[in-house]
RNA sequence: GGUCGCGUAGCUCAGCUGGAUAGAGCAUCUGCCUUCUAAGCAGACGGUCCCAGGUUCGAAUCCUGGCGCGAUCACCA
């Protein structure tokens, strides 16, 4: 029986009880006692004196006395100015370690709610390799997919490949002109590398052009409009649009490349998918459906032949969805994808767009234009928008050189981690392989931690001294904390039951248990916020309170019998709940470090 | 200019639906390895919670107005 849960009840029920005034449970404000303050559960009574009229001291004093009558859980109880601390019997406490340790999944729901969600994440361009805002989105979206999943929903995770668009036919288009046939095998770069090298040159060429149209005597604006490159690549759209079996051919070649490359990207962060949507095929969904809501009147056509919505009923500024040449934008294909995945999955209770918040805006333009086409799931669209990862310098740009590269990221945590880890020694008897594949651990576990501890809506600083550092508020840390608790609890063959009787506990004692205890709460309201980091920050000062405790209490050098099996349980419960939170953060816990 | 978001220690960040003396990590300094892994623990130093009003028993938190930073307002994705 989850006896704290029951008291904190029992207590509401109780004030309602002594007040007569059902009303008042709403307001009741139970907390647990700061640590400053004898006490393990607080009822503030601020909110009650109206009622009680009584001061905040006589009415405290009014409710203990009361509460203390009643139940046996209660050793004494204090008031403080408005506040009534309630210290419990450490029995109780005692008590809900054996019940937590008897669950068979702590913190996670294994009853099913019967939902189902669908979590977009990662979908980047194919025309560039992954960079470090990526890897934000990719754990943040996977971290998300395994909290809906503890507290019991189903979750389909999907990306949209944005495998269409004039950003493709840029690079074909350079790699037409200027590749020389170049190909990964040939090149020696991977898929999405050699594709990204192309965009580049694109750019470049681009930019060559204009300047020599300004040079001749064009005005600047136009020269943007008609370098040669450029309407290259515009007309390469309208053919892929069309359909031309060559442009269709080489645009299938160099996606191939692409998609191999994420792919391994994908497998060394451990990540994979469900279901992919294609850009190629939702825009369309969307184009049909744009033209049928045009014929319904839902839109209408300017006299270029462009196609619009008009939000003015929201206050925001038309928005375009077919191009006067025919051709579909962004929004369009957005639009397709979302009916075409209510299409596939029709008891979806909700989809979540993990996108960075330069596209709020977007997003918002999106779910008023389903409404607008009278979706009545538009309204369980979520745009789960986070802030851009932002290095010490400033903002990455690719232009200057400074973006990030996932891929390289990943191979110089991992390297800087095991170069620590060597250095430590401790790993004595361990094959190489095996220390490579903890290297791989920390490294990834590292640099997830840090992407993830941060609330996502808020942009953040990437350090990358401070990432692969593995001391304070890390993954690693984190990790080492685990590995400590298994090393403790491999020392031991078996421990016993034992009697709460024979057990003093100690405060550090009680905070562990504590901690714990708040481990289910956490995960609900992480996955309530879908915030990753509301987890990630538990995790850490779970470990840091467990730290304190194992710091002072030689367990095994114990002779208590009850003692020694009471910090046991406590240790692996401890290590329990880690295992299970790392999980859902994506990040692996080695037993040994 | 309009809209949205952010502003907490020197730096990076927590702070749940308003609650008691605002917390961590890094950095700096001091202790602790003959004791279950010191990638650790204990302690010191460090704050006008951007500013000004308002709401109330009580505000970092809610409201209004400033200031600062960022994103966005594309026939780019």
């Amino acid at each position: 029986m989850n006896t704290i849960e029951v008291i904190y009840e029992n207590i509401k029920k109780d004030v309602v009880r002594i007040y007569e005034e059902p009303a008042l449970s709403k307001r009741l404000v139970i907390q647990e006692t700061k640590k400053e303050h004898e006490g393990d559960i607080t009822l503030i009574t601020f909110p009650l004196l109206k009622i009680s009229k009584k001061n905040p001291v006589q009415t405290a004093q009014e409710i203990g006395e009361v509460l203390m009558n009643k139940h046996t859980c209660f050793e004494s109880f204090n008031v403080v100015s408005g506040f009534l601390n309630l210290v419990l019997k450490p029995e109780v406490w005692i008590n809900q370690l054996s019940y937590l340790n008897g669950l068979e999944s702590i913190g996670i729901s294994s009853e099913s709610s019967g939902k189902l969600f669908m979590v977009e994440y990662s979908s980047p361009n194919t025309n560039k390799p992954l960079h470090l805002g990526h890897l934000r989105n990719i754990f943040l979206g996977d971290a998300v997919v395994s909290l809906l999943k503890s507290v019991g929903h189903k979750v389909v995770r999907t990306q949209i490949i944005n495998d269409r668009g004039i950003h493709i036919c840029k690079s074909m288009v350079a790699w037409i002109q200027l590749g020389n046939s170049e190909t990964p095998e040939t090149s020696g770069l991977k898929g999405d590398h050699l594709v990204g090298k192309y965009y580049v040159l694109f750019d470049k060429t681009y930019k060559k052009q204009v300047a020599a149209l300004v040079s001749s005597g064009m005005n600047e604006e136009e020269a943007k409009n008609s370098a040669q490159i450029l309407k290259d690549a515009q007309e390469m759209l309208i053919k892929w649009e069309q359909n031309d079996p060559e442009v269709i051919a080489l645009w299938k070649k160099m996606n191939g490349w692409v998609y191999d490359g994420f792919e391994r990207t994908y497998q060394s962060l451990n990540i994979s998918f469900d279901h992919l949507y294609y850009e190629s095929n939702t825009y369309k969904v969307g184009k049909d459906v744009v033209e049928n809501a045009l014929a319904e009147k839902k839109f209408y056509k300017k006299e270029d032949q462009s196609i619009w919505c008009d939000l003015s009923s929201y206050k925001l500024d038309d928005k375009l969805l077919l191009r006067s040449d025919g051709t579909s934008v962004y929004m369009t294909q957005d639009i397709g994808t979302a009916i075409q995945r209510f299409k596939d999955y029709p008891s979806l209770s909700g989809v979540v767009y993990t996108v960075g918040n330069e596209q709020n805006h977007h997003f918002n333009v999106l779910f008023k234009i389903l409404q607008k086409l009278d979706y009545d799931w538009a309204n369980q669209c979520y745009h789960l928008s986070y802030g851009m990862v932002e290095l010490p310098e400033g903002k990455m740009k690719s232009r200057e050189g400074t973006v990030v590269d996932a891929d390289d990221l990943l191979s110089s945590v991992i390297n800087e981690a095991k170069k620590l880890t060597l250095e430590r020694g401790h790993l004595e008897g361990m094959k190489d392989d095996e220390i490579d594949d903890l290297c791989h651990k920390i490294g990834l576990g590292g640099l997830k931690y840090f992407l993830l501890k941060v609330d996502p809506k808020k942009k953040m600083s990437f350090n990358p001294l401070e990432s692969i550092d593995l001391n304070g508020h890390t993954g690693p840390f984190i990790q080492y904390g685990y590995a400590r608790i298994c090393s403790l609890l491999d020392k031991v063959d078996d421990y016993a039951d034992f009697n709460a009787d024979n057990v003093q506990i100690s405060s550090k004692e009680l905070d562990v248990i504590k901690s714990i205890n708040h481990f289910k709460e956490t995960i609900q309201l992480a996955a309530k916020d879908l915030s990753p980091a509301v987890l990630a920050n538990y995790l850490f000062s779970l470990v840091k309170t467990y730290n304190s405790f194992y710091q002072d209490f030689p367990i095994l050098k114990e002779s208590n019998v009850d003692s020694k099996s009471f910090r046991l349980c406590l240790s692996s419960l401890t290590a329990r709940v880690l295992k299970n939170g790392m999980e859902i953060l994506g990040i692996e816990l080695p037993s040994r470090m």
